[in-house]
DNA sequence: TTTT
DNA sequence: TTTT
């Protein structure tokens, strides 16, 4: 009966979060997120395939996306797969399959992650380093913030 | 540029395996399989969420999903998220995302598999154990088929 | 800076864990689990291998283990690696390597793990189901004991 | 019977690889690998908990880590866990747990894994990028070298 | 020391 | 559509 619903991800942003602050004080933060492998096919050339992922996060974690991540930064996420269904215009039923990640690190140097995306409005935050990016996810307590 | 695109599920399948056999000599199997987690909610009552998930598995695991699945059983799967896109009856785009299964391990023991799923077609062949059941997804090559 | 150490196993325990019950009302769980893998060599011959290893559950995932758990018994453990060091009697530094669990789901039916391991000491307890035997990372609040 | 064992880092190396070229042509390098977790105390201090993790790699992984990876580096490591045991001085069984990789990834951008590490041997084809880092576990024939 |  |  339990199960095991666990993916991980190494990719980069494709833009920018998105990030929604609810009335009941949660936040929540979306973005695009692209894995990409390289291999070479049978003529031997070097093909690269990207794959993209939609990435829910939820408080605490949305406000770490939302203070430290940016458009093209490299991340390690890990989460579970969920599917939600909605009806589109014409009324049929329509399926979106998202990672909602309970865990985030921020990969390579500060440097990486500085300067960044495609967002004018860098924040001195960031200064903080990525020390701060790991969210234990078996001491939730014991965030640094 | 280079990512990690890994899932990890154990969870049951909801129906046998489809498999379709192709020209080429590859195999394709498709199944849904259910992924569930019991909690207790704020009022104390035991909750139970089911996650369903699209899997897809090619030759050589497909053939190993046709022997020895069932409606049922349970499984242990690793692969990689996947969304491919198709046009709809209305010219609308839609997305589907499927789990590309590449190692499989069946779960519990020998009888739970056997008897098993809602297919009437029972096969002798299963009761060759599911020590056959886990790929190494390293040495492909020594597969025990 | 931030890093990532995960464990995934399923296998089987060796024996009945050990549990200690410490005087700050926590628990600790010791036991040892075998994951086995089989292949064919280049003989053609089945080859089985197994690896042993040492797991450690604290609260409250020990006694979740001290309940239902027992000699046999197939489970899923999600944790990460730990090394300790200690002085032998030689006076030489010595080093043990274990996975903390932190996320434990009990496999098969629950028959499987009924009248179960080398223990006599079995407990009708064990038959208020695998249900609760997984515990969900990200809220510990919510486990259902 | 068939069972999972598998280990996911991401961390950086504690120095070089070192690379042993066997008779039979294989090669295996072996380095340490760090991988720090950050968390608040009790006291609300910022605490940081470094776990050292001795990593295998066999070819053609070797050969990559021979070519690009460096002191410093971070990586994404994908591997099993295995035990093996020797015989010391005072005749004594010792046991020695080590991650052997299969997968590997290098992360960050380009210019963090430049100019790198302790050794002064750096070598132009370290500039080949990034991309060429994973190994992709399911069509190891494909390797881009 | 497990499991099939 | 699964499982307990």
């Amino acid at each position: 009966m339990a199960g095991v619903n666990k993916v991980i991800l190494v990719g980069n942003l494709g833009k920018d979060p998105e990030v929604r602050h609810l009335e009941n004080g949660r936040a929540v933060a979306n973005f695009s997120l692209a894995t990409s492998e390289t291999y070479k096919n049978k003529q031997g050339e070097r093909v690269t395939t990207t794959e993209w992922h939609n990435i829910v996060l939820w408080s605490p974690v949305a406000e770490i996306a939302e203070k430290y991540l940016k458009k093209g930064n490299q991340v390690y996420i890990e989460g579970k797969l969920t599917t939600r269904s909605w009806d589109d215009q014409d009324g049929n039923k329509r399926y979106t399959t998202e990672v909602v990640g309970n865990n985030l690190t921020m990969l390579g140097t500060k440097s990486d992650n500085e300067g960044g995306g495609g967002n004018s409005s860098y924040s001195p935050s960031s200064e903080k380093s990525s020390e701060v990016s790991s969210i234990p996810e078996d001491d939730s307590d014991d965030l640094p913030f």
